[in-house]
DNA sequence: ACCTGAACACCGTTCAAGT
DNA sequence: ACCTGAACACCGTTCAAGT
């Protein structure tokens, strides 16, 4: 006997695909379970659809994750740019942000390393740092090209630290670092011997605001040729 | 009729798998392919052999790119180092001979910037910029920070370049953030639109040297908490 | 125009079985 | 110990055919 055919009232109706439809079910996967599990087959299985279809609204598998990384770059706090009073402190507050929403998900910190974001939300990013930059009285073509060493500092260390939090995987490749430095053969590496584990010290937050300070301080006083 | 048998003298004798002998073909792949095509499948194929076996010899396909990479590293020009001199210039040509490595290789740029390596060469080069920014007089706090900085800045530049220079479909996005900027509205994204241009302006290489100028100043000037 | 099923051309990794 | 064939559990993308 055929199973009874589901009446329209008690299955909803599937919602239309629509590209902010798409965009929004890649993102709860995200959340769920990380980037690396928002597949086009995946995403079409939750959407009730195949894969196929997704091609009518998404070009390729990257302008889907640039759209998930823009969409999660709307919760960064931008509130520091308008404030009145310290710059750096402003411009450290909105870098601090935006690290904290890439390390909450450091896969796609990892793929936000990789790309050239161009969505509304990335460019607001932007423009507010260049405000902070601007308001300290930061050359305007140093601005320009240091506000790009800022961001890739800021995402290459969410990658880092949000996967060493995470990825019990990559933290292996940690470990085999730390180890290298402790066993460096202080004839063969005499720097690294010296240092030792003054190399990996310091805490992730602790690292960042130091490393913010020194690029700010570099483009701020490095004048462009 | 089944095809004559060949003569051991006619086929050479398959080499016996050693884990340099992997690796060795793995770059091979990479030099002629690009490291998107060095898969496993693809590498034991080349080695007349199945993808499991590859499995005596490597952890896994991030073990073996990690492999792969340090192989490279090992053709970094680090005679600098021991060069007399200036500290800066000698740390400004170590690092443009490894971005130069790294963007001849952009897949394996990009990899390399979520990875840590650990291997032999990429320990010496480690070394040979530790012992410039040592010759510096830059405090030893600030160099074994500076350090991860300094080579990060590297990698991610030549990750953006060789792609901007090799791949047609990473190119669309560096367009695409183009049109963003050339767009931007003045009331929305105020900064952007008055820098305009200017925010993606000048060379690889010219922004390159100013970027490691400045976070070489950044890092000397700056003292750890 | 939008959507689909099915196919194409691949992946990494595991595992029982062989030598 | 080393190596293998075969399987498991997936991928992104294309395309002819439908509505």
């Amino acid at each position: 006997m055929p199973p009874a055919p589901v009446s329209r009232r008690e299955r909803p109706a599937k919602p239309a695909l629509t590209r902010d439809g798409i965009v929004a079910a890649a993102v709860a996967i995200m959340r769920a379970e990380g980037l690396d599990k928002v597949t086009l087959r995946r995403l079409a299985q939750d959407l009730d659809t195949g894969p196929a279809s997704l091609y009518v609204y998404v070009r390729n598998v990257a302008e889907l994750r640039a759209a998930i990384l823009d969409e999660l770059l709307g919760t960064v706090d931008l509130t520091p740019v308008t404030a009145p009073g310290d710059w750096r402190g402003a411009l450290a507050a909105v870098l601090a942000s935006y690290t904290d929403v890439l390390i909450a998900h450091p896969s796609l910190a990892r793929s936000a390393l990789v790309s050239r974001p161009s969505g509304p939300h990335y460019l607001a990013l932007l423009d507010g740092l260049l405000a902070l930059l601007a308001a300290g009285g930061v050359p305007a073509g140093q601005a320009a090209w240091g506000v790009d060493l800022l961001l890739q500092l800021a995402t290459a260390t969410a990658a880092e630290q949000g996967t060493r939090n995470a990825d019990a995987d990559a933290g292996a490749e940690e470990d085999a670092l730390a180890a290298a430095v402790a066993g460096a053969a202080p004839g063969r590496y005499p720097q690294i011997a010296a240092l030792g584990p003054e190399l990996l010290s310091g805490t992730g937050p602790d690292r960042l605001a130091w490393a913010l300070a020194a690029l700010t301080a570099g483009i701020a006083a490095t004048p462009r040729p």
